[in-house]
DNA sequence: GTATAAACGAGACGGTACGTCAGGTCTTTCT
DNA sequence: AGAAAGACCTGACGTACCGTCTCGTTTATAC
């Protein structure tokens, strides 16, 4: 991670300017990812409504005022440690059609929206309703990053005759990606059938080939 | 409203059994409704994350115990207000085909996604990814109750010939839904144009007109 | 119990008047004893700074309501539940010459002090440190109605000429009964030794016999 | 004050061992000034049955948790405000006699008994009826530490002489002090007369003349 | 090499809200 | 009309965290 995932974190921080190495003792870096890692696991153990900065400081043996110097709050600490790695997971995959790359992709995120890791994308985005600074930093740093190439691969699908030419990109997106969302948010049919790579098989083909009989 | 709506009140309340009046002094309904109003108010005004049982309770001019013997906490005020008016609020639409049917029942999800209420609907579905009790109440008697007759419509539509024989009604209703709680919740492109009227035409003509050129 | 012993009580009760025997259903005796009863139990159990109206009512099966028809607070129930048996608890003796009539009495005194039911008469005394209306019941019911008593046996005393002619019947009734008063108050030797009937003789001698040598 | 009063408080308390100067950042004097000040305050004003640990908390402008840091409950504030001062408030008095002593002695006790702190005085050993930890330090703190000192005039008098070779010092000082407890805790006889100064001299004088007749 | 500067762990600070309990009152139904 | 039941509003309880603020100490750069 070089620069900080959660644009909420950057008015705390010192600004590096010209690489100037700044006077005084620097931020201890393990003290950093002591509270990301501690951030993590207390709520994954305790439930992400039972975090609290306090919790958090114990456990990475680290004092309240370290975190409050790099962070505004808990749910800052965990964008930033969601977000860091964004691009490891659920990676956009490039295939020979559109439909090949959006159905590769889509596995990808299905398997991440059903993974170890799913609390924690639950409890983010379900804060973020609460917290406009939170949804910003989910929308520009996850979503659009991912949208903007993903649009590009259904723009190519249009362009090479695969698609149909008055399609919206968004809206194939959203259609494509919504139900995905939906299903992690309000897993209205059990958590066992929902999102597994057959139900992503079947939407991709549903939505590619439309409702209306022929 | 007859029953209570969120499940998470069922506990405290007494079993009226058979029509016993049960003994003691009777619960104030007026109370009730203060709190549900007041509840509301303050989450509309201050942001549902600044909401307080003893906010609430102050509001509604009612000591803090008459709430907690309704209701064991603030997000099932929240909820019981929401789903109380759950048949007024977007109501299916039954019209001559399938697709008639679920376009006019999505615009008027859509006005509701995006009207006075959005961020009411919002909180709550952002709490209940960190409470358990809240996601079952609002899976149960919100989505599921409407999942049970959007799904005769669809199911009506391929009895008919109208839809492909070969469909699953709920990958249907996921890709006609799905975006909207995809927008609801993860507003990426700004609200203004998010749900508009327009926006469900095109993603209603698209899921049933299918991505693939014919 | 004829008469209310706590003079708090007289507020609540209703006025006999002239032997009219009030309209509506009359009071029950039972609930009455039964209150009585718990609020000493209680108090013998949990302490007394832990004893509720509420406690109370739930232990008699009473309603809070019918105790607040006959006592204004928890305190004047102990009160009464104390007072009421005033005089069989340390009678007052007759002997043949003052000290044995105070002696005797201060004996028996010093029993009830040292007593099963020295907890409730501490905690009476303490709690009239703060609430004047059970100072002013304890003071006439209990105090000065054995002080009526006491001066007249050192009156006699001093016509017969058994004690020296110029005393003041409540200054020598202090120097007796004070050291009682201060051992059940501020028991600073352990409980054991204190207040018992070798204490009380010693005591009895030593202010008879004056303390500086002859 | 240099030790703790309240043998309550010293469990909160956390041990400065060897002159180490413990971590964090160290207790605020001038907040605990204020709370020890606050709470006799109040307590003189509503009546020490209407203290509470909020009422304190925000007449001293402090929060309830720098109240629980320190202390217990309110009794202990009480108990330590008052102890604190303990040797300034009625020392003892040393005389030519014991008699003379004593006498001296018993004048500023009784000052104090019937001055400005008597609400407290009574209030601390009222409460104390009710509560073992604050009777222990009363008793330790205030009684025995002033019976050490009284005893020892009581076994100088009979040394010299002056006073009977075969009395128990400990019941010497109940008749003496006992009365003067007695009249603080059940002042049975209005209180203008009760603890005069002439009161004293005549229970000096009557004890130490003995009341049977030479 | 000695300031100066900032971060560090610790923990106290003034607050707010929690969820509970009891106070004393009121409102039912039943006796 | 009294009684048991139990709801009502009020207000305090003791706890948990908030975000800020000293402490004394450590670790850097700058003089």
């Amino acid at each position: 991670m070089q620069k900080s995932a959660s644009s909420a974190r950057s008015k705390k921080n010192r600004k590096p300017a010209q690489d100037k190495p700044a006077a005084g003792r620097p931020r201890n870096a393990k003290a950093t990812q002591a509270v990301l890692k501690s951030a993590i696991e207390l709520g994954m153990e305790l439930g992400f409504d039972a975090l609290t900065v306090e919790g958090v400081a114990a456990r990475a043996g680290v004092g309240k005022a370290t975190i409050y110097r790099r962070w505004p709050n808990v749910w800052s600490i965990i964008a930033d440690a969601v977000l860091a790695d964004i691009d490891e997971i659920a990676p956009l995959q490039q295939g020979a059609t559109a439909r090949e790359s959006l159905h590769a992709s889509m596995l990808l995120a299905a398997r991440y929206f059903r993974g170890r890791r799913r609390p924690i994308l639950r409890a983010l985005i379900g804060r973020a309703q609460m917290d406009e600074t939170l949804l910003k930093a989910l929308i520009e740093q996850w979503l659009l990053a991912r949208r903007a190439v993903s649009r590009e691969m259904v723009r190519r699908g249009i362009a090479s005759g695969e698609l149909r030419a008055n399609l919206d990109a968004d809206i194939v997106l959203d259609a494509l990606y919504g139900p995905l969302y939906h299903r992690l948010l309000l897993p209205y049919s059990g958590d066992q059938i929902a999102l597994s790579d057959s139900y992503i098989d079947t939407l991709v083909a549903t939505v590619f080939g439309g409702l209306e009989r022929k």
